[in-house]
DNA sequence: TTGTAGGCGTTATCAT
DNA sequence: ATGATAACGCCTACAA
């Protein structure tokens, strides 16, 4: 089978008709007449005809392309996510890449210098780190780029989620019902939404006229394994905790594991409650008391702004979008004995 | 800002050599001088290049990508396929393009059509119906593909969890444990990984000289909510199944929380075993009796026939996977009473 | 409403 | 070991 796959010359030729008229029926643009609009798209059936994307991009210096670099795809709050920048991006007549760096920087690097070589006409990324590295790189380029769920120290559009409130709300509400130690298990330092966590927690307790021990604040990775090395250490400290903060999702469940392991239940023996919720479609029974953030929305509003930066109907500014967080109170949380 | 992003043209200008002694130093190809080679790194670090796969891509006929069309992304299952289809294309210098369908023919065509033009080099496809017609949009473009998952009626290479033997499996499990009701909830017909798990149930019950009533054989789709729908119709049958068979892990929530909300425990009221596990990230306490897959091997398995077939290395014939699947008997079944 | 000419950035082919 | 030339398939710019 070496038949040559047809091209805008052979649909031409065999609907005669110069072969810019093709482009100009295929891609709607221009003015064409029925007849001739007609005999074209015979002929693009009939040679099954199928626009080549790299000629046109070429050509044309634009993709249709947006890159989605995002930190860890088995976290639903970011397939989440995914999925809004997916819907907003098709709307708008954009295909999404989509890669996963697993909060990796050199993984991060080799996807954007991939991503910049297939043309991609932007970027919607969540950052391996908080810092200025990636997005220079991008920028070098002339790219626009969106950054998502995490601040970073250069001047660039931003999409996040109420982090610092959100982790305000929780500790507030772990005070409101009697707890005094209260054990933050954070994710790394590197990283913007973490820290933010940490100093939500911080605000809370200054504003109810409560010490701030540092010893009772953890960082490791956004990772379960973590989550459970975090809480050991925690219920070993003196005063024991009588609540414990998860930084993420995946750091509660390692501290529901911890503590099953420990004999020690939730809410009974202690409170628990995360920032991020888990996913709805495994729990069988929804227990742990949440702050949410909006992931589909922040995938959707970081597109937004990405498609109107492409169309130069942004605003001039760089825009930081912050979007709020929502406490849902389950069972995972009660009044201190 | 509006400086030019440099060629190969202005690389080689700089180092003075001609334009393919850039490409041949950018892609390690034919022989370069040392001296050469280091004066056009030189350039190309010093002006920023970064080659132009379109361009690259119109030229060589390769782009080095393959296209990922899964069914669903927000199953375990198919994110664990996606990592070793993409570690394994990754490990032979490609990239891939991640796709999810939702099941729909619609989006798999629009998405199909899209790979196409951006000229991936060949296609793992998990086909959202058991048909022909997206392998014969593909194949019309002498792209190669690899279908994972599903049986189509079509020649063309196939990597498979061996559906038929686990269902088999799991369902002479419960026959050993004495039940004799065994209601069958399967995925839709159209869908020969459905198809198969009722076989292999079908197959278990004759093997035992059981009768097979098909009454107790349910086909929905493949999610939560269809589980429960499930769930509530087996439950009223007469006389009423013992155990459960839930043909994807989706299927088994959804029985799971239709059963919570009946007052029936597991296994005491009613055994219950499925195809696929539940992902041990999101699961403090795995108690379901399952037949797993090999996802993750099925999705490099695929990748290596597919990246066969491109470097022309693969058998004449058309190769068909099939994996063992693995039981895993914890608590969620148990002897009937 | 339709067409002509040329070039986007790269590499295959054929020299030297 | 290096280079000149052309071509990949499409679309922008400019006619007619």
């Amino acid at each position: 089978m070496t038949t040559k796959t047809p091209t805008v010359q052979d649909v031409a030729k065999r609907a005669g008709v110069a072969p810019i008229t093709v482009s100009r029926v295929v891609n709607n643009s221009g003015y064409v007449s029925k007849e001739t609009r007609a005999r074209v798209e015979a002929a693009v059936t009939a040679l099954g005809y199928v626009p080549n994307r790299l000629a046109r991009g070429l050509r044309s210096k634009q993709t249709h392309t947006l890159g989605l670099v995002l930190t860890d795809i088995t976290n639903p709050f970011w397939t989440t996510v995914a999925r809004g920048v997916e819907d907003t991006a098709e709307a708008g007549g954009f295909s999404v890449i989509l890669c996963n760096t697993d909060e990796s920087e050199a993984k991060q690097e080799a996807y954007l210098q991939v991503l910049l070589q297939k043309q991609v006409d932007g970027f919607v990324l969540a950052p391996a780190r908080s810092d200025a590295s990636a997005i220079a790189l991008i920028h070098r380029q002339n790219v626009p780029v969106v950054v998502i769920d995490r601040r970073v120290p250069v001047e660039v559009d931003t999409v996040q989620g109420d982090s610092e409130g959100g982790a305000h709300q929780l500790t507030q509400h772990l005070l409101a019902l009697g707890h005094r130690h209260i054990a933050m298990l954070s994710g790394p330092q590197t990283v913007s939404t973490a820290e933010d966590r940490v100093a939500g927690y911080h605000r809370a307790l200054v504003d109810a006229g409560l010490p701030v021990d540092e010893a009772y604040i953890f960082r490791r990775e956004f990772t379960q394994a973590a989550g459970a090395e975090m809480t050991q250490l925690a219920m070993a400290l003196s005063p024991r905790p009588t609540a414990l903060f998860a930084a993420n999702n995946f750091i509660a469940v390692g501290a529901l594991k911890a503590l099953r392991k420990m004999a020690l239940r939730v809410p009974n023996d202690v409170s628990l409650v995360a920032l991020d919720d888990l996913p709805q479609a495994w729990i069988i029974d929804p227990f742990l008391t949440v702050a949410t953030q909006p992931a589909y929305e922040m995938g959707q509003r970081a597109t937004q702004i990405l498609l109107q930066r492409l169309s130069h109907t942004a605003p001039e500014s760089y825009q930081h979008i912050v979007l709020p967080t929502t406490l849902i109170v389950r069972q995972s949380s009660r009044r201190r004995k």
